[in-house]
DNA sequence: TTGTATGCGTTATCAT
DNA sequence: ATGATAACGCATACAA
């Protein structure tokens, strides 16, 4: 299996040729006579002669590898998003260097420091909470980067995200104006921004219709099913009264469903449900489940796209992208029955 | 933005010191007194020099640098085990560089040449249907290839799988030890050997049962919720009678379960549901979802242990590992009702 | 303890 | 049309 790499100066002395001219077959970068072409060409292909781009690499200082780092790979947003970057970049020649902090700053700079050392031309890069730190830092770096996710505020850095505060601001418009005046909400982790932006969307929408927030009405969750049943359950205990839940995003309406079926709540004749995030999960639902929706997918393609073109043009002014979504109420939420508020 | 990168000549230059001093000092490869090297340090510092990984690899012939190609990034399998891979990778000094090749054979191809040339030290490698071409190929490869979640039969190539076949066979045997005598099988893409080899152990099992499998009841799907929706309402229009539907993975089971209830059937008591890919997925369930279910990250950790090992030992025999799995009849099984079959 | 010089495998410049 | 040779940035054997 492990077999000695042919270099290009044993192609040459087999052909007898020049290091040059195999270069210049290899490349086609200058005309080489169709006779010595045939037999370098020969030889390539019995070698299987493959060049070291390594030694490319150091001479022209361009890898053609882009760095990512993200949160990790569980759920469905993240992975789509990289299965999209991951096409752009494909189709324009560029390689994925992929690497997970799970949250940890220190293996975010670590990964940082690994890409720049292995001379990424460009990193993309997404976390749960970008901080001032973190701006600092990559305004002293000698690549470009693009910020998934999270939007870099007034920082000079680029990044494509989905407008967390405007949607879950009008998704929740959209609930208090069929008459829901006291809602409950399933978050995200603590340490999310993204959670923390839907959770703000939601609090403004309550506070602009005079309506109060109950801070006991909002948990924080892990992201997943399991916690959205859970959460659920608890809820409930609280003796506050809300007529819908708002899940920051499909997995958690999913638990949150079970969690209702189980205590004998009709969704949504007793308890509307909205998921500010539905993705293909949402299909698992019996009904439609109601919510936003955006594409994970064209947001990867979208942050590509971005730090490709810092890399083509020598300008790069940051762009900041907001990504568009779909609210649809479907088939989950509905006016609340105010003679009798669900607990 | 872009700033131009220091070498080590720059640095030795501005510390009054010697190239190989400078190297010494990064690399701890040798003492260095004191002095020159808190002089070397603060030199490093201050100009943030990083080592161009490049030209030590140029030198070393190593570059840490894993390869992976996988169909996509779509689901919760493959995304689960890339988590695992790049766990295990990152914490042995190795970077994941991740390619899809969306089944296409040229894509596959274009993959593994990229990856040649970039140098990386071993390749892993998922497709869905791993072919005796395949086969020829990495074999001739000079570097270490594993196969995921394909077994590569008796060709020496290292391979970590699920055992398909033995876990559809069992699954299906404890069906047909409750009393079922004809199920209907979701199956996975036409082109998809674990789906195929999936088939063959629930063929196997009616077969060792003197039970004849109806070819009408198994159809094609393509792992997606709305797929098993459709198909099972169609499952039905068929006019064979069946008590259970067994699906290759747990996001089928949940658009079976779907359809089942808009057609006003019970589960378990009128249809049982078995799922033989049971991942977090199956939380959104009502019930407990019956099925088998094991760890993609774990695969993906071991697929990554195999490559390291065959990197470090120069032995490298090839080594093939099947994963465990555990099978839980839990809630949306039970005997079926033989006095009125379900169709 | 530190410095000098060579090589890693290419590409590019300059000859021929 | 082709060849010789100098970079690219680093590590290292060998000198000093």
């Amino acid at each position: 299996m492990k077999r000695e790499e042919i270099n290009i100066k044993e192609v040459a002395k087999r052909a007898g040729v020049s290091m040059a001219t195999v270069s210049r077959v290899f490349n086609n970068s200058s005309y080489v006579s169709e006779a010595t072409r045939k037999k370098v060409e020969a030889v390539i292909h019995e070698t299987n002669y493959r060049p070291n781009i390594l030694a490319r690499e150091l001479i022209h200082k361009k890898t053609a590898l882009i760095g990512l780092i993200v949160y990790d790979l569980v759920g469905e947003g993240i992975p789509r998003m990289v299965n999209g970057i991951s096409e752009t970049l494909e189709v324009n020649g560029y390689q994925l260097l992929i690497a997970t902090s799970k949250g940890s700053k220190e293996r975010e700079q670590n990964h940082f420091n690994t890409f720049l050392s292995k001379r990424v031309d460009a990193i993309l890069f997404s976390t749960r909470s970008f901080t001032n730190e973190h701006a600092a830092f990559i305004q002293r770096l000698p690549v470009p980067v693009v910020v998934l996710l999270q939007d870099t505020k007034s920082e000079p850095i680029s990044c494509v995200t989905f407008d967390n505060a405007g949607l879950s601001y009008q998704a929740t418009k959209a609930l208090l104006k069929l008459g829901h005046q006291s809602v409950a909400l399933l978050g995200g982790p603590a340490n999310s921004l993204t959670a923390a932006e839907r959770k703000n969307g939601v609090i403004q929408a309550l506070t602009d219709s005079n309506l109060s927030f109950q801070d006991d009405l909002a948990v924080a969750t892990n992201y997943h099913i399991e916690s959205g049943y859970r959460e659920t359950l608890d809820l409930f205990k609280k003796n506050k009264p809300f007529t819908a839940i708002i899940t920051v995003n499909d997995g958690l309406a999913l638990g949150s469903m079970k969690a209702l079926a189980e205590l004998n709540y009709r969704v949504p004749e007793d308890i509307s449900i909205l998921s500010l995030d539905n993705t293909v999960l949402a299909d698992a639902s019996r009904l439609r489940l109601a919510g936003v929706s955006f594409s994970y997918e064209d947001l990867g393609k979208e942050g590509a796209a971005i730090v490709l073109s810092h890399l083509k043009n020598e300008d790069n002014s940051t762009q900041k992208l907001k990504m568009p979504y779909l609210l649809d109420l479907a088939e989950t939420v509905a006016k609340p029955k105010h003679e009798k508020p669900a607990y």
